[in-house]
DNA sequence: GTTTTTTGTAAGGGATTTATAAAAAACTAG
DNA sequence: CTAGTTTTTTATAAATCCCTTACAAAAAAC
């Protein structure tokens, strides 16, 4: 799930921009203050972050400065609406400028928009991460090799933790087969995950039914 | 040179306009009404349009709608000020939407912020360096070239590092085919960057599938 | 407790897929 | 048209996949 960072010191405003983020189920941090907030961007990583201009400390320009991951989005809500300010936000590294008083519906389009590169198909399960998109699988944050049959049956078991999946379903999905075949296919390829993801304890075997992937 | 198209039926506003991008030598087309924008949009190649919404003709939204190349980053530039509109503008494609009477300078900012992706021509791998806007590779430091379609290669695997791309993503994207030809004309450009660019551990062969460049 | 069924696992091997070099075809520029 | 480059195809070697077999281990049935 994306998360914000709220920098905003003015109590009132913070919780509107809160009530705002959490409609359309965004996570979010706050900050009160421009060394806080320059902490808490250091030591975090945030999708993208709110940031507001007039600030105890430091100013918001002055967290751009010093900043140290450069790459992080920001978008600027500040009362200053002189075309200067707005014009060095701009330039400064912001993605947008919005000035207050603002529309609640009109900052969550335009934080939607920056988010927009951000959307994943993205499952996680233990220490594993798997990326539809990239079609890629981690384990421990490193790639994982898996076969394309190995692939679509743990995309299958993933997509379906927590409940029993019984051989012919399996073929089904995954093999597009519909008659009862006796075969080993299955047992082979469960194995293989188990092996390449450390999943010995968690793709338990249901007897005589199938499978079934747990934490 | 960057190439805008201007987009305003109102003459002086669409002088104003073209005073403010000539400010930053930008070149520009003009459009009067929505039917002859989206000719010029479909006939040619603009880094930007400039879109009023209430136009002769077709309006903005429908514009949008119907333009062939949804790439180009459209900022609207509007009298409507309601939410709603504003809203409907940047979830429609629009990269920015600025209301009239605007700022020159906050216009023109917010241009070339736009613009800025544009500009982003670099890419890096490993020991590798890639400028698209000279088209020139290097090895440590050194050039090495490519002949086109293996430098086109390249890009989009540069583009989609650990992204699996999938044969037909690839022939889609560089031999502009949508058949699903089988051919070993991909095989032989991967071979040519592996052993030109010494990524024969980088470029992972995902099998059935596609190819993956990786670190 | 024994037998039967089911599953785990390793190893073999055929079929499919990819790598690679070399030849043929298609371009490109002069 | 020609010479040189680029791209595609062909042919064969190599790699990979994944299905099967065989036997061990576990579970279920008797």
């Amino acid at each position: 799930m994306s998360k914000i960072l709220i920098v905003e010191d003015e109590k009132n405003i913070s919780k509107l921009i809160q009530d705002t983020v959490s409609l359309a189920n965004y996570e979010f941090d706050c900050s009160f203050d421009g060394e806080d907030a320059l902490k808490k961007i250091n030591e975090n990583t945030y999708d993208l972050i709110l940031l507001d201009i007039m600030l105890p400390k430091l100013d918001g320009f002055q967290i751009v400065e010093q900043m140290e991951n450069k790459n992080v989005p920001i978008i600027f809500l500040s009362a200053k609406n002189d075309v200067s300010t707005i014009v060095k936000g701009l330039k400064s590294g912001g993605k947008d400028y919005i000035t207050k008083p603002f529309e609640p519906l009109e900052l969550l389009a335009r934080i939607e928009l920056r988010m927009e590169n951000k959307k994943e198909k993205e499952y996680n399960f233990k220490n594993i991460k798997i990326n539809e998109n990239t079609r890629t699988v981690y384990k421990n944050e490193e790639i994982v090799y898996l076969a394309p049959k190995e692939y679509e049956l743990f995309i299958l078991l993933i997509k379906n933790q927590n409940r029993v999946l019984t051989r012919d379903e399996i073929l089904n999905k995954v093999w597009d087969i519909n008659a009862q075949i006796e075969t080993r296919t299955v047992d082979y390829h469960i194995q293989q995950l188990r092996k390449k993801l450390d999943l010995k304890e968690n793709i338990v075997t249901v007897n005589k039914i199938g499978y079934i992937l747990k934490e």
